[in-house]
DNA sequence: ATATACATGTCGAGG
DNA sequence: CCTCGACGTGTATAT
């Protein structure tokens, strides 16, 4: 990882173009091609580019990125390898220039993800609704992947969408369209068939849509049916 | 702008929770309270907090960045002020402390956006269609906000959507909402009302859909229609 | 390689 | 403050 603060222009050519005037900023080569430019706001950066890339210095292709020699009047060329967008930096004044060696072979454990919250859904189906039963999870469709496969306690095939934050638009028509191909590829009446939303929250557009399309919403939360520790997740 | 590198573990609590072994990772703190904890791999932090923040050291709250003495065995403890997510770290011993004034002024200039495709197409609707007359741009509905209302050669009413990239079934579904909408307002035939997607490319899912609701597509990249020298943008 | 859905999505504009 | 839609969205997973 080389860390680099300097004065700098800044330019992005790729999917749109960006140009930045000069000022002073942090700038990351990681050792896996990843490239970042950050000023002192935000924790993103103002520029990047994904791995793979090569790095140009006046146009001379940088192999090591630790040996490279960077000072006032360098152009540096990022360029991402399979896409060929680049950022170009006109260097004014370098402040900083470190290369430093961090070792890290730990793996991010994750708890709270969507499909956590499926899992535990699928565990205790009763916190939907009482009587429900879960046939199969993540079902496959021609135009997706539903979350939840169920009966309810009527004998109605039951469709579950799981969301772990809020119901949108998209995922209200995401659903619909679930609904529809189950009922068209069964042949059965639509009344057989219901859709459920399962999130903690439905923005006001998803509920016009979700009442239009005859859907149903109920209001579960991560934390209401996971019971342990893991309870203590944030709601925005 | 607050520079360390350390061996440290981290936990994360907040709308999920994450833990980390130790490692060796950059750690930014940043002057309006975000935060950011990097591994050598990607361009995205490991672990992150938006402002605003408070930041304690041992159970000590710190006023000025700056001036904190952080070292071997401190527990730093990032916390957001308004929802309560933290960042818990647990210091091992600290590489690099580095505290960096960098000063930007600069503002970011950007070309290639949706706004300017659309605007290109007001521009030039000659380019979606021969006879197409723009009537109004980001004309509001009670569902959403439609990119171009125009009116073709034979006098229907004409809904565009725009995007700069490529339509996914999302999209072709919010397009379908303005066309009902405008329909059931206008108390229109819905063969007076043409919905129509223009972006560079149609994912399969979203052709499906396009077609079941009777909406059509028109291939037009931002290049095709800007004329100028902003036409050199990428499409992946 | 391509398509699909998730994300601690974040961010900014508009009501 | 909330809602809504764009984002250089990126990223993983399944096909």
């Amino acid at each position: 990882m080389r860390l680099i603060i300097c004065d700098c222009e800044v330019e992005y050519e790729g999917r749109v173009n960006t140009s930045l005037g000069l000022g002073e900023r942090l700038i990351i080569f990681k050792n896996d091609g990843s490239f970042s430019l950050h000023n002192d706001n935000g924790y993103k950066p103002l520029n990047y580019m994904t791995p793979p890339t090569t790095v140009w210095v006046n146009d001379q292709l940088i192999t090591e990125m630790g040996k490279s020699k960077i000072k006032s009047g360098n152009t540096i060329v990022v360029r991402q390898s399979k896409t060929g967008e680049q950022v170009t930096l006109s260097i004014n004044e370098v402040k900083l220039d470190r290369q430093e060696i961090i070792k890290d072979e730990a793996v991010m454990e994750r708890v709270g993800s969507e499909k956590d919250f499926q899992a535990a859904l699928a565990l205790h189906p009763e916190a939907i609704e009482e009587g429900l039963i879960v046939l199969q999870r993540e079902k496959s469709l021609k135009v997706g992947i539903m979350d939840l496969y169920c009966k309810d306690k009527k004998g109605k095939t039951v469709i579950i969408e799981v969301k772990r934050a809020v119901v949108t638009a998209a995922d209200v028509d995401q659903l619909a369209r679930y609904v529809d191909e189950v009922v068209e590829e069964g042949s059965l009446k639509r009344s057989k068939v219901r859709g459920i939303l399962v999130a903690p929250k439905l923005m006001p557009q998803a509920e016009v849509i979700m009442i239009k399309r005859k859907l149903e919403f109920v209001p579960i939360s991560f934390g209401d049916v996971s019971g342990e520790d893991t309870s203590k997740l944030f709601q925005l």
